[in-house]
DNA sequence: AAATGTGAAGTTGTTCACAGCT
DNA sequence: AGCTGTGAACAACTTCACATTT
């Protein structure tokens, strides 16, 4: 069933970094209402956001019209909507996979809780308990892995394992219907087309600085 | 004094996802090199790397001409080559401020050390200690940042500092010397145009996830 | 014959300029 | 008058097609 092309916007012709500002925008939104601030031009929040204000406009209007000719943008709408988009508006539950030592500094983060993000199991080889206070979550055998994802629903996966286990582990997420990744290991995923991977690899991102720092 | 242009290509002719694409392809060459490979073509390389061949050539001549028609590129040198420009032929020391969830964890990550980076140091306002075995680095106090950074002449530095306190701490480092930051704090900070930020928000990559995934 | 290097074409994303509301 | 919404111009990046070299 070929997906027919419409003039009609649809998600895949959003473009990802659109989707992504409206996070950075959401944030500054947050402070904004924190501050008592009730409306905003595109001006002021595309300054605090970093960007210019014909973007933020245009990212917007991706989306529909929401702001107030003569006016701005009402600040609590705005964040209404970019939440219902993300689908941040309810706690999303989350499995980890690889419990090494990024994994159990993941697990120990609660950076993710704050944002609707609730990371409701980890699995790993060796399903031993972490000994560590902040980590809270309990951690499963691999074997256990696909029932409980089945059982709860879970879409989002943080790959957290070795390379070489990436992709097994990988495909059996996906048939136990996980359809997002947040690939912390160093492999390109091979994934079906109605699944999404965020590559992220810090390493990476500090060897980028350091051809822009010079040596 | 304004830069001269000129018609040689730079290093801000360069496109950023360029040189980020560097660091793929370098470790899709180790393997291939742990493999006893000497060899590879563009198409081959492309391939294990996730891009187009096209692509692949078009960013390696943006340093100069490295392959050899008919044959492909040598392995080990290509390696050579990357490293060289990107600057991690050498260990180099970093430094991480903000010993709080994220930055323990980053800590105890055994995973930069391998890419030729070196985490010498941490600095919190509270120059506690981490009890923590797997904690390895000294905590100073931020008293102490200053001078530590200039005499060990250290040229990034990981942010995991409050946003509150981020851009504060960001103006002290560059005073003292720091030319790039790894920033995971979620402000957009202010730098002088010689400086580099690469901004890490582990929660926007999750809500990113979060809209193409669906609810 | 095989595979690189590259100008040109194509695509995607950003910025501008201003028409159109409020 | 002020500020959004948007088509059109612009810039950046990617892909193609093929001439060139080994």
């Amino acid at each position: 069933m070929p997906a027919k092309k419409s003039a009609k916007i649809e998600k895949a012709d959003i473009p990802r970094k659109t989707v992504y500002r409206l996070s950075i925008y959401s944030r500054c939104l947050q402070r904004l209402l924190e501050n008592g601030i009730k409306t905003v031009s595109s001006e002021a929040l595309a300054g605090a956001a970093g960007v210019k204000s014909p973007q933020l406009r245009k990212d917007l209007t991706y989306f529909g019209q929401f702001g107030t000719r003569g006016l701005g943008y009402d600040v609590e709408q705005l964040i209404k909507m970019i939440s219902d988009l993300l689908g941040t508006t309810h706690l999303q539950p989350v499995v980890l996979v690889g419990v090494g030592n990024l994994g159990r500094a993941l697990l120990s983060y609660r950076g993710f809780a704050k944002e609707g993000f609730d990371i409701v199991a980890a699995f790993d080889v060796r399903a031993v308990q972490v000994e560590d206070m902040r980590v809270t979550q309990p951690v499963y055998s691999m074997t256990e892995l696909r029932q409980f994802v089945e059982q709860n629903l879970v879409r989002m996966a943080i790959l957290c394992v070795p390379p070489e286990e990436a992709q097994e582990v990988s495909n059996d997420l996906v048939e136990a219907g996980v359809t997002g990744f947040m690939n912390f290991a160093p492999t390109v995923l091979q994934v079906p087309d109605e699944v999404t991977v965020n590559n992220v690899n810090l390493a990476i991102e500090l060897e980028n600085l350091s051809y822009f720092v010079g040596h």
